[in-house]
DNA sequence: AGCACGCCGACT
DNA sequence: GTCGGCGTGCTC
């Protein structure tokens, strides 16, 4: 008798036996790392055999027939498997889950049809002709020892490339991938990068320089029919570069030479949902099973990598400033605002600064990470707010179409002519976000071409694309833009970042938005200053409006010096034993009243029996408690020791889903923010 | 997770 | 008299 043990994508953490009866055709046992498609219990699913044998525990009346093998798709190797058994064990989630749900939906969903056809067409396709020489730009010395030092190394070898936007880490990638690629034949890399669709330049820039090499694309936006195409030409080996975002990291890939993880700190790294895996972080444990190199960039790495090159655990290659010579970082100034008033959003310095951009056709970027008019409306008379009363959030003023927005859970309603409560009409909009310096600005500038980007302005498809062309054809003198426009995009002939409002996140709850905000500014900062024509163009300038001009983010930021900002908060995180000094495992809890997510949370805390190595705080209800009328809390287990941390959530969790309770809960690893 | 079965409230 | 609420129990 022929038996197959198969997971499937289910909270149940055991696998299922099957009997396998080989059909008249003659097909083999299925082997461990295939799809299968088995009866559970009246539904029909796909699972994948993690076992194979001749016999079972199960009595024989209750086994019932697997169906199909996806004998046409290679079994996923071991190394996949075992990755997938990592995840499930760190992340607390059964195995079957984990590798079913990083499948595409069509290899998930067992579709035979478009399964058989994707495998024929990537059959079909032609060997690319060969390679159309390209211009490999010289390499200057960090670049070059950098290349050395990662095609040098043997087994397991972590190294952060540290570096600023335009020191030329991408040629490093490029190079040691080359490299790999060249010296075996069926070697394969992966490239990882935060988001796709807002590098599109790296893929072009790869394909560029590999023009004979198939590239696997993957991301969340691609089509389930190009997801299917790209996840098999990796799985088959017939792409030898994967280029993707944070799923890519659980991409069957059989001959993984090299990883690369391009601006490793990024939290986009981090799913959010579901599988709350870090890209980075199984990446990083990908290399070591492997025992291959892993390649982790960054101008403002995470503190986590960075601690690992302090205790010597990564090897860190660093790239000094700019690798184009004519490119020179911009100066960073501050303007105190203390000194200097804020009209409407803007310093004079800074509106200075913009006029004299100007009128030299030059282009100025203000950054502003909020978005909306005023982030809430109120009333002068009683101090009525535009509170949303579905979250516990304000609802913030969109001028277009006059509407109060929640930007949590989407909520709108038309702003009201006088206060709700008193009748008053004197409503007064608080605060700025970009549509009001926008406006401000186009008051203030009357001839100049302004643009905002931000999610409001280009929420309809292609209207980002449409927005950064016009940039880059200068058709643009004046960019307002949230965060948006931080990341990747070269804008010519940029001269001026303006940051208006930086400071919140200096005082925020969450321990790392420093980290976050003098990442964001470097890369904002970034923008500017490239493709400036000649040596004897005007320098260009970043100037940060700041109440705090003393503090350290900014006194590290106007000398580019993160290490010395780095040095600040791990001291911090050294002292509260925060990350990297410490582990975090966060249970989340939501329910219909915030009294019950809390109760929930404290008895789910009374269920650990063993506390010791470990800190468990009690039940918080969350920064924006309430989200679209659910109520939200949460309760943080902290530990020095990661295995002590795992081993409590080990026996504590089985006890937590034994529980009969409405409330929703999950738990998250390594929580980015809490 | 699905998807059943199962036992109590307001409707054609 | 039924439709349907979601509690609990199982899936080889």
């Amino acid at each position: 008798m022929h038996i197959v043990q198969v997971v499937l994508d289910a909270p149940i953490d055991k696998y299922f036996d099957y009997r396998y009866q080989p059909s008249s055709g003659g097909e083999g046992m299925p082997l461990v790392g295939q799809l299968v498609t088995v009866p559970f219990g009246r539904r029909t699913a796909v699972g994948l055999v993690v076992g194979t044998g001749d016999a079972s525990d199960v009595p024989p009346e209750n086994l019932k027939d697997a169906g199909y093998c996806f004998q046409e798709i290679p079994p996923l190797g071991k190394a996949w498997l075992d990755l997938c058994r990592f995840a499930a064990s760190y992340y607390h989630r059964t195995l079957g889950e984990v590798a079913l749900s990083v499948l595409p939906k069509m290899v998930r969903q067992g579709k035979q049809k478009a399964i058989g056809k994707a495998l024929a067409a990537l059959a079909q396709e032609q060997k690319k002709e060969s390679p159309v020489p390209v211009d490999m730009p010289v390499l200057n010395a960090s670049q070059q020892q950098a290349v050395e030092t990662i095609l040098h190394a043997e087994g397991f070898f972590p190294v952060l490339l540290y570096g600023v936007t335009g020191s030329g880490k991408t040629e490093v990638y490029l190079r040691a991938v080359a490299e790999k690629l060249r010296q075996s034949p069926d070697a394969q890399v992966l490239l990882m990068v935060p988001e796709i669709n807002l590098t599109p330049q790296l893929e072009a820039r790869v394909r560029a320089r590999f023009p004979a090499e198939d590239i696997a694309v993957l991301h969340s936006r691609l089509s389930e029919g190009q997801r299917l195409r790209n996840w098999l030409a990796a799985v088959t080996g017939t792409a030898r570069i994967i280029l993707g975002t944070r799923l890519s990291v659980m991409v069957p890939a059989p001959n993984l030479a090299l990883i690369v993880v391009d601006e490793e700190h990024a939290p986009s790294y981090k799913q959010q949902e579901g599988l709350r895996y870090s890209a980075r972080d199984l990446s990083v444990w990908r290399a070591n099973y492997l025992k291959i190199p892993v390649v982790l960039g960054s101008a403002t790495p995470s503190l986590e990598s960075w601690h690992h090159v302090q205790t010597g655990r990564y090897r860190q290659m660093a790239l000094p400033e700019r690798a184009m010579e004519h490119a020179s970082y911009p100066a960073v100034s501050l303007i105190d605002t203390s000194k200097e008033p804020i009209v409407d959003g803007l310093t004079q310095p800074l509106v200075e600064a913009v006029r004299r951009r100007l009128a030299k056709g030059e282009v100025s970027l203000l950054f502003l990470n909020r978005r909306g008019f005023a982030p809430v409306i109120t009333c002068n008379a009683c101090g009525w707010v535009s509170q949303c009363h579905r979250c516990s959030a304000y609802m913030v003023y969109h001028k277009a179409g006059r509407l109060l927005r929640c930007h949590h859970c989407g909520l709108a309603r038309i702003v009201p002519r006088h206060c709700p409560d008193c009748g008053n009409l004197d409503l007064q909009a608080l605060g700025r976000g970009t549509q009001r310096i926008e406006e401000n600005i186009r008051q203030q500038f009357p001839e100049a071409r302004v643009l905002r980007i931000d999610a409001d302005s280009t929420s309809r498809k292609g209207s980002l694309q449409k927005a950064l062309e016009d940039i880059y054809q200068g058709k643009v003198d004046i960019v307002i833009g949230t965060q948006m426009v931080a990341k990747g995009h070269d804008f010519q002939n940029l001269t001026l970042v303006g940051v208006l409002d930086p400071d919140t996140a200096l005082f925020s709850h969450d321990y790392r938005a420093g980290e976050r905000l003098f990442s964001q500014l470097m890369q904002v900062a970034g923008r500017a200053g490239r493709s400036v024509a000649g040596p004897d163009a005007n320098p260009a300038q970043v100037m940060i409006q700041t109440r705090y001009p003393g503090h350290p983010l900014y006194q590290a930021m106007c000398q580019r010096r993160y290490d010395a900002y780095v040095g600040e908060l791990m001291e911090e995180r050294r002292i509260a034993g925060f990350p990297p000094f410490g582990y975090q495992a966060l249970l989340t809890a939501e329910a219909k009243s915030i009294d019950k997510a809390m109760a929930f949370l404290q008895g789910a805390k009374g269920l650990i029996d063993r506390q010791q190595g470990i800190t468990v705080s009690d039940a918080i209800p969350m920064a924006v408690m309430r989200v679209a009328n659910v109520e939200r809390a949460q309760l943080l287990l902290e530990s020095a020791s990661r295995p002590a941390l795992q081993g409590v959530l080990s026996d504590w969790l089985p006890k937590l889903k034994g529980l009969k309770t409405s409330v929703k809960w999950q738990v998250e690893i390594d929580p980015l923010s809490i």
